[in-house]
DNA sequence: GAGTGTGAATCCTTTCACAGCT
DNA sequence: AGCTGTGAAAGGATTCACACTC
């Protein structure tokens, strides 16, 4: 802490607003399913339907990028599929270690989504010497003890974290360390970083909490109603109880 | 879609804003820490601290729950435990089924943040008829067919969908049809549900490619600095960029 | 006519700062 | 003295609505 500069207006350096910046990925992929499709240009409305969002939301946000739009017309597919890449930064490719092969680790090594952007699985790396050497989605377990080595050695700056809670945060240290600047968690810890390095989390059993919430708000709607039907039953008649639109941030781990 | 807009009750009667309760989660987790450690009462400042958010924030937060503190004292952790266990529906039992169960979806099954918390999976359900019978995780895997006898038949209310991106639009359907209204998604697709019902989505493509943003900016901000070392380097010195907390919403799906 | 881009209004969230209880 | 609980202020994000362009 106590970084003498002031500098860096924090989140807004060029301006894009972090809700914006969160979305994009959403964006890439509507459009570039229409890209496959070979759909040359979507409107606003279009766009946002294929993305989940509204189309005023979509518009303000494509505005912070720049007007890439054509009055009348709508965005050439393409063309924004190219510069919300290029935002992101996936026009380059970028090498990630995953720390902690266990099922989940596992299963991110073998989740297709990674090369289908600009993300690459340089290394996969365990605390367990039996799993040393040990292939997992064709990439072979390199042992705990060479993370250093293979940070450097791969250049990584994206390290993801899939181990149990009690190995996160000394895991975490140890790839800042070594220089890695962003940090996917996925175990149910809070990781504390210096300043400079990013972290987000994901976490399964809070999303859950959180349906579990909306869920017993709901039940409860229900039983005060005048009516004793049993449990089950296909709701749907009953109107929409989250914001108007459900989308609101929050993450966890897995 | 095309729903009128939803009228205005919403979360009306007991107020708890989405923010907070997306927070709870994270609250109860740091507690149940605490109350494991035997530590009877905890400061905002010091609970704050362990949940990764500001103290002001955290005492916002439990204001919308009641007053459950002493002052000059701070909080009882036991007690607040159960209430936010209560207010966040935890001291029932929520059946859960998950679908889709490959490589993700094991490790989900496998999950022991399931059990600790008010969750049990109560059956996993797979459209691959070779996977049928096989135990994961101690469950034997259910096949698509039975979907809606096994929502029916535990009452079940929350979903977690796991499969491809190409299925989950069809499963989700069936879960809603036959009873389900809350929904936890996976897979790397918009899902569209009736009025009523709660999605929330987790995409691991997505969570990366919003730190690949701001790592591109760091790496972009380091360029315009005068000097010219290499790639790696343990950095560290560089002032924090992101937000104040680095505690933005967002989701994605793995 | 169709559909983008954007100021202005609205709504939600976070932070401040301090009155009030123990 | 210490720490909670909360109005009030500040800051963001979303939505509105319409001028403007093709």
């Amino acid at each position: 802490m106590a970084t003498g500069r002031t500098h860096r207006p924090a989140t807004r350096s060029r301006g894009i607003p972090e809700a914006t910046v969160a979305r994009l990925p959403l964006y890439l992929r509507a459009l570039t399913a229409l890209s496959e499709r070979s759909v040359p240009t979507v409107s606003s409305e279009e766009l946002a339907a294929a993305a989940g969002v509204n189309s005023a939301k979509l518009r303000k946000d494509f505005s912070y990028l720049g007007s890439y739009g054509t009055r009348g017309v709508g965005y050439d597919v393409e063309y924004l599929v190219y510069q919300i890449s290029r935002e992101l930064g996936l026009t380059q490719d970028w090498p990630v270690v995953i720390v902690g092969i266990g099922n989940l680790g596992a299963a991110l090594a073998n989740y297709g989504g990674f090369a289908s952007r600009g993300f690459r699985v340089a290394a996969l790396i365990d605390a367990d010497p039996a799993m040393a050497g040990k292939p997992v989605a064709g990439i072979p377990v390199q042992h705990t003890d060479d993370l250093e080595k293979i940070i450097e050695d791969n250049g990584v700056s994206i390290g993801v974290i899939a181990t149990p809670a009690g190995a996160a945060q000394q895991v975490c240290e140890r790839l800042v360390a070594a220089g890695v600047t962003s940090i996917l968690n996925f175990a149910p810890t809070v990781l504390s970083v210096p300043d400079g390095v990013d972290v987000r989390k994901v976490d399964l059993s809070i999303e859950l909490q959180i349906l579990a919430f909306h869920e017993q708000r709901k039940a409860g709607e229900e039983a005060a109603s005048p009516d004793g039907a049993g449990p089950a039953s296909a709701t749907r008649s009953k109107s929409a109880d989250k914001g108007p639109d459900g989308d609101v941030p929050a993450v966890m781990p897995a």
